[in-house]
DNA sequence: CCTTAATTGGACTATTCAGTCCAGTGTGGT
DNA sequence: ACCACACTGGACTGAATAGTCCAATTAAGG
């Protein structure tokens, strides 16, 4: 039993000030890189602190403790998904945009040498077990879904798939094959476990079609 | 860089006894389950003594460091996981079968609350950039698909799949959704991620019969 | 028995890390 | 100009934690 609520729940001001906007978001964005390569648990604060010259006292002026920092790094590293997604996710309006979405993301992988993974799945499986992180997580997920809930919905108002099919749970399946795949190939470290796993949801999703 | 070969490498001696087999036994079995429900780098060496009743001289007799530690943790999480699903995967030889391996893993999933996610999948993203863990890992996997790909190398030749049906192909995709299924439901703390891929990958597998 | 080696207890070290504190510096508003 | 407050530098603390060391204990074989 923790309980966080007895203290006076520390400070973690925002920032007033142009100068320490760009401080807080130095912080949050060098945290981001050293927790998407080497996880929360192994990033201290401090070689955070040294990789954006900053001081430990500039940190807590921003964030209570390491986890609210943490909570900042999800909802960067979310932003930075979604924005990468983002020009793929805009033509997802067709199966053919959405092969274009698979081929671009097996050629990504491939490029990184299958290394990584997904930078939000792999969040998951060290924070899950933990309330915020998890349901900040949980958000990041259903909004990259409600992309691929758009793209959908467009291909069956345009007839492209039949009316009985259903963009939310079709969204879902892809994305959980877009992980697991991922979770394999790096594992494998090839890219076929992702190009299979793709492969299985663009059938899925062309068998909904009339 | 870390170079581990200039020093004699450390001990890491095998068990000899009767008594010292047991007490290394015992502190792998502590470790894989503090492993699983607290990650590797949150399960500290003196936790795990402490709740196996060793002192720090027997665990580094029978371990050359952490490391070492956490490979015997994932080959005994890798015979927990294989051993839990050998029941389950013994009749996995019709689409019958697969389909009771899916209710089974659903089943399974909803008692636990979605948490945890797959023990062998966790591990993953937190081990997936070390050499020698990752080639584990990847062990494991290879072996969860062979027993898949039996499955579905019986059922071909049943002529329940088409002879063009690939086993192997077929196995990769199945786990792809497990895995990714069971990141999504633990994410979203709900068990329709996993149903949705498991039922993707089901149709998938139905899809090749002749 | 008795010798040899396996096994064990647990104190000790060196390091790392989250978090605290306070004195000092910059800055915007009046 | 001046004041209040945002911001910053960095030393310091206390708790963990991986790993070391050695003396003591226990078992196995001749």
């Amino acid at each position: 039993m923790k309980s966080k609520r007895i203290e006076p729940a520390r400070t973690a001001r925002t920032a007033r000030t142009a100068r320490g906007a760009a401080t807080r978001a130095r912080i949050v964005e060098v945290a981001t890189d050293l927790v998407r390569s080497h996880g929360v648990a192994n990033t201290s604060l401090d070689a955070v602190l040294e990789a954006c010259h900053a001081s430990k006292s500039q940190l807590y002026h921003y964030f209570a403790d390491k986890d609210d920092l943490v909570l900042a790094v999800i909802q960067r590293q979310t932003e930075c998904v979604l924005a990468a997604q983002e020009p793929l996710l805009r033509e997802l309006k067709s199966l053919a945009g959405l092969r274009r979405w698979r081929n671009a993301l097996v050629e990504l992988s491939r490029q990184t040498n299958c290394a990584g993974g997904c930078p939000l799945g792999s969040l998951v499986s060290e924070l899950a077990e933990s309330a915020k992180p998890r349901a900040l997580l949980a958000e990041s997920f259903a909004r990259w879904e409600a992309h691929l809930v758009a793209g959908f919905t467009t291909m069956r108002a345009r007839g492209e798939l039949g009316s009985h099919a259903r963009p939310p749970d079709l969204a879902t399946a892809v994305l959980t094959a877009l992980q697991g795949g991922l979770l394999l190939a790096q594992t494998m470290r090839s890219t076929r476990p992702l190009e299979l796993a793709l492969d299985m949801a663009l059938e899925h999703v062309a068998a909904q079609s009339r």
